[in-house]
DNA sequence: AATAACTGCAACATACATGAATCATTTAGG
DNA sequence: CCTAAATGATTCATGTATGTTGCAGTTATT
């Protein structure tokens, strides 16, 4: 926040390399939440060593992911307008906003906490918008849930579930839209039907 | 199958322990799935050379782990009538059986498969018969969505999200039943819903 | 009671992931 | 262009999981 001046400090090149290093992290873990910091080196296209220069620890580097996750959900949050915006709004909002980040969640929901540390990993903040948002609909009448946990666990579920359907899916296919936008129709939806709201329909 | 009548072959002490190790095993790994041999083998309360007696390597555990995973989803399908009784029933039924053999699912489910191999590792049998089961729910009106892939992949999760729900949740609490037919009436209504089912309910 | 199987304990070998360090080379930026 | 930073390649150290083997003591089965 106060280094872009510093043209001797940060050279453009490791930050291309940091990035690299945290979306092949991203990809390699979701399929595989044990892979070795080899097999992500070698899917940024980098050497291991590098790996250790930009990321201390594999901790540090599982961190950091954790960190960027939560950066983008509250980012997403915020435009959503999750507190504002009428809660159906804001809810197509925030799925199509996670959705074009493409946001590794499964291997940062399980892997990244400590084996014995339950409870996910998100920020309290970011728990806090996504609780807002579901006592906002239930308020509303749009889900009969009352309890903004389990909406919250379902949400992230299906989040993973829609994420991963391919696109070749049926379920996708049967949608109006297309794209991004089905899957966005699709997870909101199941979700409200999940959680006791209208059978609604086209 | 054929050496019930050998005396001098197999101790019932042996047995046991198979037992207890696959037990400690489901619990461990479900916790976490990176568990190594040791932890599974001080949870089961034997010695790690004791589990490499039984299971030759880590993956015959794990292989073993998902036929015993796979038998009881099958037994608990044939016990269900998932193809004679009325699907509803069935459905209620099958998701019963499987809570209460407290099967294990998650750590099935993603680990033990090669990080490659994708696809689940339920057998060819044990997806045939969720699959007809959910296509009378949907022949028989019960559920809209009409592809079975997407209703079988939620109805997993929602078996191991709603089998992590801690006893306390308000959602159970507002359950009229109580224990496991609680989860079971939350599970079936949520899937239900989710797929597009009548709202059914109060 | 005798035999064979099972177990715990311990030592050992192997493989792999992690992390630090060095050095030569390339590359970004003033 | 010149300097400092970044990278790749290599080596080394360490820790841990895995798997094997031998032996002594225990337990089941006949």
């Amino acid at each position: 926040m106060d280094e872009t001046n510093r043209p001797r400090r940060v050279r453009a090149d490791a930050e291309r390399s940091t990035a690299r290093i945290m979306d092949a992290a991203t990809t390699v873990l979701a399929a595989d939440p044990s892979a070795s910091l080899e097999r992500i080196a070698d899917a940024a296209g980098l050497a291991r060593a590098t790996v250790h220069r930009r990321f201390s620890s594999r901790q540090a580097l599982l961190d950091a992911l954790v960190a960027q996750l939560n950066e983008r959900y509250l980012k997403g949050l915020a435009e959503a307008r999750v507190q504002t915006a009428p809660p159906l709004v804001a809810l197509h909002r925030l799925t199509e906003l996670i959705f074009e980040l493409k946001v590794g969640h499964r291997f940062a929901m399980e892997l990244a906490a400590d084996p014995e540390g339950r409870e996910p990993l998100l920020e309290p903040e970011v728990v806090d918008g996504l609780d807002a948002l579901f006592t906002r609909l239930h308020e509303s009448g749009e889900i009969a849930a009352a309890d903004p946990a389990w909406c919250r666990r379902l949400y992230l579920v299906l989040l993973h579930e829609v994420h991963q359907l391919p696109a070749a899916a049926p379920e996708l296919a049967a949608e109006a839209a297309e794209g991004v936008a089905a899957r966005v129709d699709l997870l909101v939806r199941t979700l409200l039907g999940a959680l006791g709201g209208t059978p609604a329909r086209r």
